[in-house]
DNA sequence: ATAGCCGCTTGATATTTGTCAATGATAATT
DNA sequence: AATTATCATTGACAAATATCAAGCGGCTAT
C-alpha cells in the first residue's frame, strides 16, 4: 500500500522501518471520482494531497467567470492551497479531479508533527518546496518572455503526460491563453512543420 | 554588524550565542555600487545573497533583447538564481544593483553545512522557501487573472517601497508590460479618480 | 556649465489575442 | 440507442497591447 508515496520519499531521504511506520499512521488514503472536489474556494485547506493515481488540478475563477488553472498534479506530485493551509484563511483555489484518483491526504497539523518527529522529513519538505519554487519561477518568466507557440512547445517537451491526458482548453488556461488561441497556434505550428 | 540579518533570522527561529557565532563565520559581507553585477547570465551562481541595504533585481534577456525582470530584492530579502545554484548549470538570470548596496553572501555549499549544523536553520530555510513559493504562485495567478491596472494597483498596495524606489519601466517589465502601456494605464487611473 | 543619457510621456499604427457564434465530432449519461 | 454534454475547430470582428518614433525635463559626468 502507498508504494508510490514511499518510493518518492526514498528517492530523496532514507527512512528507517520505524520511521516509515510512524509515517503510515498519519496517512489518510482517499479515492475520489472524476470531477469531485477535494477543496473548494472559500473553505479552509486543511490537507496536503499526494496523488497516487489520476490527475488533479487547482484553479481559480476570475472576475469574468473563467477558470484559471494554477497547477496540475499527476501521479507522484503534491497539491494544495498552500496559502490557505498555513494561514487558515479561506482558500482562493478549487482543487478537483480530472480523472478518477487515488490520493493520500496529510493533515496540515500532522505535517508539522512529522517534520518535528522525523528531521529528515523536514529536509524532504525543504527540497520539495525548493523544486516547486523553481518550477513556478521558470513558469512565470516563461509566461513573460516566451510567445504562445514556444510556451506550448515547452510544455509538450517538459510534461508530455499532461498534454496527453488533459483537455486542450485546460492546457490553454494553464498557459494563460484561450482555447481558441491555442487551437490556432497548434494549427499554425503543424502547417509550418 | 549584520543586525538586519540576525533580526530576520530571530523573527522566525531562536539562535543561541554559539549558533550565532557559527553563523558569522560563514557570512561574506560585500558592498557594491549601483549597476554592478553580482551574477551574470552564463556564470554559475555560487551564492545566496541577503540584502542589508539597497535594492537588487534579477532579470533575463528575452529573444528580442528586452530585459525581463524576475524579482526585486529590498532590504531584508534574499535573492539568487536558485536553479543554477543547486544544479551547477550556467545561470539564466542576471542580478545587479539598482542602488548602492550592502550585501551578505553565503556560499551555496556553506548553506548546506549550516542547515546540517544548525537544524533550526533548515526549518528557517523551509519557511523562507515556502513564502517565496507562495509569492510566486500568487504573482503567476495575478498575471493570468488580473488586468493591467489591477496588477499595478496590487503591487502598489503590496510593495509601495518597490514602486517608489524603482524606475517605472522596470516595474512595467516586472508586471509583464511595456513601459508605454504602464504609463498609459497610470494616466487612465489618475483620470478616473 | 553643458552635453549626453535616462526615464517618462504621448501619438500613430501594427500585431496579437480575446470574444462571440456556429459546427461537427466524440464521449458520457439516461 | 438516443440524448446531452464536452471538446476542438473555424470565421468574423473587437479590444488590448506592442511597436516605432518623437519630445521633454532632470540628473550625471566631464
Amino acid at each position: 500500500m502507498h508504494e508510490l508515496f514511499f518510493k518518492k520519499l526514498r528517492e530523496v531521504i532514507s527512512l528507517s522501518e520505524e520511521e516509515e511506520a510512524v509515517f503510515r499512521t498519519y496517512l489518510l488514503p482517499k479515492k475520489i471520482r472524476k470531477k469531485q472536489y477535494i477543496l473548494q474556494e472559500g473553505d479552509v485547506c486543511r490537507y496536503t494531497v499526494f496523488v497516487e493515481k489520476g490527475i488533479l488540478r487547482s484553479y481559480t475563477i476570475n472576475e469574468k467567470g473563467n477558470e484559471q488553472i494554477v497547477q496540475f498534479a499527476l501521479e507522484g506530485w503534491w497539491i494544495s492551497d498552500m496559502y490557505s493551509m498555513i494561514t487558515g484563511e479561506p482558500a482562493k483555489y478549487n482543487i478537483d479531479a480530472l480523472e478518477d484518483a487515488e490520493l493520500i491526504l496529510i493533515r496540515s497539523t500532522d505535517l508539522e508533527i512529522l517534520q518535528e518527529r522525523i528531521p529528515l522529513f523536514l529536509k524532504f519538505s525543504f527540497l520539495q518546496m525548493r523544486n516547486a519554487y523553481i518550477a513556478f519561477e521558470r513558469r512565470l518568466t516563461g509566461m513573460a518572455t516566451l510567445g504562445t507557440e514556444e510556451r506550448y512547445t515547452k510544455l509538450v517537451q517538459s510534461y508530455p503526460d499532461i498534454v496527453q491526458r488533459v483537455p486542450q482548453h485546460m492546457i490553454a488556461s494553464y498557459l494563460g491563453l484561450t482555447a481558441e488561441t491555442l487551437s490556432r497556434a497548434r494549427k499554425h505550428m503543424s502547417n509550418k512543420k
